[in-house]
DNA sequence: CATATTTTGGACCAGTTAGTCCATAACATT
DNA sequence: AATGTTATGGACTAACTGGTCCAAAATATG
């Protein structure tokens, strides 16, 4: 029946990133992913391959969207420093929405699968890269800006930073509390004085 | 044939707990546990009631033993900054050892199991707290013997200390370089300066 | 040696897993 | 309206899931 409605693969992806997001590779079935999907099982196979390529294409789908969103941060108007507090106290106030306990879907997955999953691995690898590039290029702003102590290593702290929010994540999904959450993330951007 | 062997629960415990920690739950199935458990099914059954209680009793054992084991060091005699510094030293340096890039069995149990087990993430909870009363104690120490900025409140280094390593780890699954690693718990711990 | 206890292997269960395949049905094009 | 394309439902695998059960075997105790 040529397809019912114009369907879109990037759409059907980010349907299957929320689910791999919410309960992990193993434990989401592929009728877990067809729901979410809205795809029979024969289009599944037929566009998507098999379960474990649609996980590699989440990954991807992923870098594509969310982290490059957030790489956009690094361009906005506004003192680098600001920006860099913005998105760690965005992070601690998330995990404590609703749907937000589920954290960085890098993170999840990297915790998740990447020691039995090479494959994955490389790509978790390469979006966590991009993360610590927007903080590189916001940390050379900000010093340059004055915010940021320009006699530390901006590598160093970007790196750090990534770390550091990733950690705020955890925390947050035993413990999804917001003060405690931001806090952390208040004492952690000390860093930069 | 009433046990081979003396069989020790706690000895059973920790090689389920070993496998939970490689592999997650889900990814876990009885056989694995069984192969390492060096149990039958029926004594499986028989001793520990279902996949998800000897789940449960990992998390629980963990914090009897390795958790336990890292508070003792709070004792040890050597300036609490110090100990603090080997804590995070060691653990870079683990994650990049040949069994080590399992990180920390709270932080992976966090992450995989927490959002849909909600028994679980109570106990993973209550072991983080223990991780982060040893750090308070720590920092305490530390601020009394002027080796950490007295004029910061102990508890939110506590916590922001236990966020970071946590986040150490999770970038160490993806990219277990032990230089990186180790760079950002340095420039971690320049927050107690 | 006999008895009581305890652990075991293996048969068995019902449900689920990811994945294949094809005849049918729905659409788009001519 | 006829044709060609394409997606679909559903039947079908074969393997595996966690879990139950029991008769047999091995031990400990008497």
């Amino acid at each position: 029946m040529a397809r019912p409605r114009e369907f879109d693969k990037t759409v059907a992806l980010g349907q299957a990133m929320n689910v791999f997001w919410s309960r992990g590779y193993e434990a989401t079935s592929l009728c877990d992913l067809l729901c979410a999907m809205e795809l029979s099982k024969s289009s599944f196979y037929d566009t998507f391959g098999s379960k474990h390529q649609v996980f590699l294409d989440t990954i991807e789908h992923y870098k594509n969207t969310v982290t490059a969103q957030v790489s956009c941060i690094a361009g906005l108007d506004a003192p680098a420093r600001k920006l860099i507090e913005g998105m760690f106290e965005k992070a601690a106030s998330r995990m404590t929405e609703k749907g937000g306990q589920r954290g960085c879907y890098l993170n999840n997955c990297a915790v998740d699968v990447s020691l039995r999953d090479p494959e994955a691995a490389k790509l978790i690898h390469s979006g966590i890269a991009i993360m610590e590039n927007t903080f590189l290029s916001l940390v050379e702003r900000g010093q340059r800006e004055g915010d940021i102590a320009a006699d530390k290593n901006a590598l160093s702290l970007a790196r750090y930073l990534t770390s550091s929010l990733n950690g705020i994540m955890v925390i947050g999904k035993s413990n999804p509390d917001r003060d405690v959450l931001s806090d952390i993330g208040r004492t952690a951007l000390t860093v930069l004085d």
